[in-house]
DNA sequence: CATGAATGAGCGTTCATTCAT
DNA sequence: AATGAATGAACGCTCATTCAT
């Protein structure tokens, strides 16, 4: 869902550099969900990892490139989340489903991880990560209209602008670890289920069958 | 859909200091709106009122209480734009559809001020203006729980969570200014019928009619 | 032997900011000229000024500025030490001895403001200081220049190079305030007169008069 | 022109040690003269050198040594290369004009080595340095005050204070690199010319012969 | 009522130096 | 002999807030 920053001159670090860097970016996650972006300073970050502030430009030399490697972290780790279970998609509507309870149990196992994206999302973030982060955005929401698009193709999807759709799927995703944070966790799941309902629904036009 | 603020002193008040802080207020709306929140310090809101900063600090004592007025003030225009048209509604999914193209259209005549709620709302902002926000946004997605309860009661809404539903419609109600400022102003009005089709399918399960 | 930062937007400062710009200016003189440029922080300025860090930034905005009326001040002070005694010129000779005296006289007189052009001239300082320094100097040469052509040509200097000879009297007169420190106050006309004979020798190629 | 530094423990060092010491001095005077003193960080010196940054402290044990060797560096090949060519002295003008011209000379060959000193001659440089080069300059102050006065005693050279004609003198010299560098090559032996017919003419007082 | 000068804490970043490996 | 990870103080600058006028 992010673009891979490959060309980027990152070539080969020591074990125990890219174990610091681990444990910074897992610091930075945590300060940011657990205090906000803008609370989020090298200071308060390198005394969640207790480390010195000055050990954090070392390993990445401003606090832009951190951002990116914090983003890359939670990206990848959901990548991986929603690239679908073993069993094969029945449909486009199974498909649309999987897409929304995969993100959403995402966000319920790792709360932390997903609430970085929206504060960070939301903030005064430097510009070039404002604009990465809209490169990322923009990629993932283009495969989704043509998924979308290739759904009303097949006549399993009703008539309607996937670019509208896509907007307030992604909107109500995104929105998700919000929502969850009130909600115990044994309700997650039927968190999940009935808002994959809601947006199957919509995109057929139909009582969604389950 | 904000709770009054009843049980502040804010009691009687000179014309001449209302009209100060009307003055402060939309210069803070216009200065959060171009800017940014992170921006929003009080020398720049002075100087877009043409005004002393040492003034904004007389007249509302903190910035959360300023930040307060904000909101109500965007609020208050809101609430007053969402109270719905002349024609009787002719049903709860003509409700709901009102209820979306009301609040795009608001977002469309008034960008900037819908701007800023997005713009505070992911912001770091103190405490209490968090939490009072929280329970304006509680109000309102309570009466809309409370709407579609009884639209399901009525038999014209599909048997859903409406918590969840709250949650997804309001998520993609507050993204609609962003998605809106990347669209030419003609395309507004098809955003906003598509987009109350979209959640008017979701509700009935029907493909909408119009 | 500055250029006139005219068209810059000073405009109208009241009583008080003049007054404190002033002493801010004066402050950093002093802790330039006696601790060093490097040694020149906010913080230390500020201190010399009985002020806090931050009232620097209020008043000068950026480092940069502070530098500028720094060097402006001190240029000024020295421009108008230079231009000249009542008495006429007897000559080029006169002329080129007076400008070295009047020179050196005012390092004696003026030692801290003196270092600190020295100090500023050779330190980091921010690269649109540097071009604006080069540019004054670069105008004081020029002035030499056409002074020193036109000794020759009316025949009263020898014939050299005058951008070597140029190149060379700055450069004495610039290590001036360091070479001056090492002497009694009551040696310092002499140091001039000395300074002023070796100049007058090395333009006419005869043995000064006086 | 600098004191020997004898007193130190350098003693007994292997061979390969020697290697590594100048190969970081040839580094850090690279690094002053490209990038300019206060560019001139352990990091980066270490980089030019392909070295790490522990490694120089391991060899110099702290930067005021590391530039102590620079300057010694740089001053012995000044030294050597200022002690004149293998035809005799004609006289005092002749002493003082090849004095000057290889000055001149040497900084047009190493301009690299010779913006070194002056670099670290305005900067921000530990104290036991800044007395270190006091004191090396002084040495070769004196030296120059017995030539000239020597040169007086025998009526070649006119009636001055030494000190003063050697303050100028060296001045000159001392900012010799920097206009070398506004001019190009082919035009340096004229400006080496020039620079040692101005202090000739200003040290007899006659036009200088050639 | 209104000004704007003043404060002081906090920000991201750089640096010489230390030290475990 | 050499590495490079780590430290902590200092830097210029921004900010909400205070207060004398």
């Amino acid at each position: 869902m992010q673009p891979v920053d490959s060309g980027d001159e990152e070539a080969k670090r020591s074990f125990i550099e890219e174990a610091r860097r681990g444990q910074i970016v897992r610091a930075a996650v945590e300060t940011i969900a657990e205090e906000g972006y803008a609370r989020a300073s090298f200071v308060r970050i390198a005394a969640r990892a207790s480390v010195s502030p000055g050990l954090i430009t070392y390993h990445f030399k401003t606090k832009e490139r951190l951002l990116r490697q914090v983003l890359e972290y939670v990206d990848a780790r959901l990548d991986r989340a929603m690239e679908g279970g073993p069993e094969p998609l029945t449909g486009f509507e199974d498909g649309l489903r999987r897409i929304v309870t995969g993100h959403v149990m995402h966000c319920s196992l790792h709360p932390r991880e997903m609430a970085v994206r929206q504060e960070i999302g939301g903030a005064d973030v430097p510009a070039p990560v404002r604009e990465w982060i809209a490169r990322g955005e923009e990629a993932g929401r283009a495969e989704m209209v043509g998924f979308l698009t290739e759904g009303q193709g097949h006549g399993e999807f009703r008539t309607f602008d996937p670019e509208v759709f896509t907007d307030a799927l992604f909107a109500a995703l995104n929105h998700a670890p919000a929502r969850l944070r009130r909600r115990p966790p044994e309700e997650h799941e039927d968190y999940a289920r009935e808002l994959a309902r809601l947006f199957a629904a919509a995109a057929t036009g139909r009582e969604p069958s389950d």
